[in-house]
DNA sequence: GTGCACAATGTACACCGTACAAAGAAGGAG
DNA sequence: CTCCTTCTTTGTACGGTGTACATTGTGCAC
């Protein structure tokens, strides 16, 4: 170690993503602004990391940490452990919309990716699924999670919304269908919440159904 | 009618977008990119389309369309009709990257999207679920198509790769599965293909098998 | 033929990611 | 202790993005 100390290091850059994110959810961090928050000059950053895809992966490594990857291998049944998993990741993401396209700018290669992984073909294998069937449900559930979580948060209201602003929003588009072909309107009251998390857990839990129903 | 003759139309301004995509399938489209190849201003293209946003909406509605939604309703069996809608807008997207995250920009309402919707109502009702379980499976393949395309787009190689690069970022994350974790290392093989259409058809599958399961 | 409504433009702004050279701090070698 | 090397941080800059605003000029209605 030869130069001056360095300032910084990459998890209080992570801190300062997420600080960005809890002051305005629904905005996507930004390189200068990152910086900004750290006192510092944007292209001090690429010091620490070698572009702005990599700055997502970091970000993303500590969100799939921040829902909680150990309780996949714990103690309660299996299927409990899954849908536990992703409706907290899930909830993380709604909670930050705009960190979700952050997970579609780069393969999730970390060592919490990895362990995330692990824990689901933990949970499936338990399960009973043979290991080729617990790699492509392992798969399928993280699929499920972010394609739920990035529809739901490319609709509005964001998450700052009232309670009555989301039920006017939720009403608004229940009418919209309800006008609409024939079986979307007799549907519309369930459609309109489309990006509920009740929605959500169901997918997960008719995919889970299909990966056990094939069983000897 | 009082001023001069409009030079475009919106579906000038989409076959202008597809044309970008055609010539470089991994770069997101741009409002300046769209205008240059009409010959026109950046903002011009506000005479026709409100915002950005607006514009990516367009380019999706037309993207559901390419795919083909009136094959929802025809003549082959139910199931067929789902996985099959399903995997053709997943291989249209998949060979267009740069438009995925048009998708997750905004709520999709037009008019391809209801029909796309309807469709997947009259297979799910045809194939014996209830109304409101139709909706929700229907809802959960769109899910899964735009999840499992914005993951396989956001893994290299992209669409202009030849067989033997395939292969080898293939076989490189077989080999980085490989010394993981223990159950991770037992399913390298398959996992390393987590972004294929067989998986992705295999999702769908046990997805239908769920919702069929719990039928009376 | 004249006036008015509208399309297209010119220009501008704020923001983005990032390259490159210069400045400055701190440890190792003499 | 001094110098030199190495590495962090900065200053400055470039090309790109979406979009706002005033201006120009066209073509129909009167």
């Amino acid at each position: 170690m030869k130069g001056p100390k360095r300032s910084l290091d990459v998890s209080k850059i992570v801190d300062a993503v997420m600080e960005l994110l809890d002051e305005e959810p629904s905005a996507a961090p930004t390189l200068r602004g990152v910086a900004a928050r750290l006192g510092v000059r944007p292209n001090t950053l690429y010091t620490y990391v070698p572009d702005r895809v990599a700055l997502e992966g970091v970000v993303v490594e500590h969100l799939l940490e921040l829902a909680g990857p150990a309780a996949l291998t714990g103690g309660a049944p299996w299927r409990e452990r899954v849908t536990g998993y992703a409706m907290r990741l899930r909830a993380e993401l709604l909670a930050r919309p705009g960190v979700v396209p952050f997970f579609f700018s780069g393969p999730m290669s970390g060592p919490n990716a990895a362990a995330v992984g692990e824990g689901l073909l933990t949970a499936f294998t338990e399960g009973g699924l043979r290991p080729d069937d617990a790699a492509r449900a392992a798969y399928t559930v993280i699929v499920h999670v972010l394609g739920s979580a990035a529809l739901a948060a490319a609709d509005p209201p964001g998450p700052g919304a009232s309670e009555a602003e989301v039920l006017a929003v939720l009403e608004a588009r229940r009418a919209a269908l309800a006008a609409g072909p024939p079986l979307t309107a007799a549907t519309a009251a369930t459609a309109a919440a489309w990006n509920s998390s009740e929605q959500a857990e169901w997918g997960i839990n008719r995919l889970i159904d299909g990966c056990i129903g094939s069983l000897p």
